[in-house]
DNA sequence: TTGATTATTGCAAATGATTCGCAACTGCAA
DNA sequence: TTGCAGTTGCGAATCATTTGCAATAATCAA
């Protein structure tokens, strides 16, 4: 069972439809190792299907939201910025490089230790973590010499 | 000196003037322990002065994010929930429970060790860190069965 | 294969938080 | 007291995202 079929079986079972307009949405999130935002993901799928519409991206992006096979993140501290990708990625977090705008991801099992370790002390249950990170990466950071640590 | 000269002062130094309008909404903002959003800083600032406009508000917490006296703060993983609160609270984290709404203050030093790990591998200097929780707290944890870890 | 059922689409209009332009107003320094 | 910026209130503009709706199309049962 190939991914796709996998996928459509998983539509199939939240009783919803593989339509041409999914199809493109998700082989482009699957193909890409960027970041993409709603707008990035409409611009791109518009190339190949001039008909889309934009509601139609965002609905997508909804479903496979709710179905856990994306994750929204912010990745600017102001959320002006906001992206979808892959959950299968593994547990890891992003820093934005404020001069050059270059994403880093940051693996560390730290934020998972402060969950746990809060866990442990109040009996809450985390269900998610949003962590975002900013500043200046090691290219950009001779530029920027008025820096806050 | 007390705090409301030293805020006139700094006010002063930024080039910008003490307004009846910027009184009410620093007092608000000193006098609540609560986490405010700028809709509900207008709501109580309006209570005091009717004549106050939103956009006064909002134009008031840019300035004193700019100068770094107040912190925007994001406390919902979708960002629906913005907040503003004083830096002078020392480095904590927030962890919203979804059952309640209770949002509690998680300390802990591991975010500012990620930062200084990440620092020391890749020569990137941080300007800031965005993190929020979401989860149930001790009290809701045992009406949500349906819970991921 | 066909038809019915119901999800999905495209479109345009609505939303909702935040921002902006502008003319009137006002803090404050001289 | 005066004058010059900085500030306000207002309404309109933004901008990303969502929604209502009628037309369309995917799926399934016959």
């Amino acid at each position: 069972m190939d991914t796709k079929t996998s996928l459509e079986s998983q539509l199939k079972a939240a009783g919803r439809r593989m339509t041409p307009q999914r199809k493109l949405i998700l082989s482009i999130l699957d193909e890409t190792g960027d970041h993409l935002d709603a707008e990035e993901v409409y611009r791109r799928a518009k190339k190949i299907n001039g008909n889309l519409n934009i509601a139609t991206v965002y609905r997508t992006l909804s479903i496979l939201k709710d179905m856990e096979l994306i994750e929204q993140r912010y990745f600017a501290r102001d959320h002006s910025v906001e992206y979808y990708e892959s959950v299968n990625k593994g547990e890891h977090y992003h820093f934005t490089c404020l001069g050059c705008r270059k994403i880093i991801e940051v693996e560390t099992p730290k934020i998972v230790q402060v969950q746990k370790e809060f866990s442990a002390l109040t009996g809450a249950k985390f269900t998610h973590a949003c962590v975002c990170f900013e500043g200046y990466c090691a290219n950009c950071v001779n530029d920027e010499e008025n820096l806050t640590l």
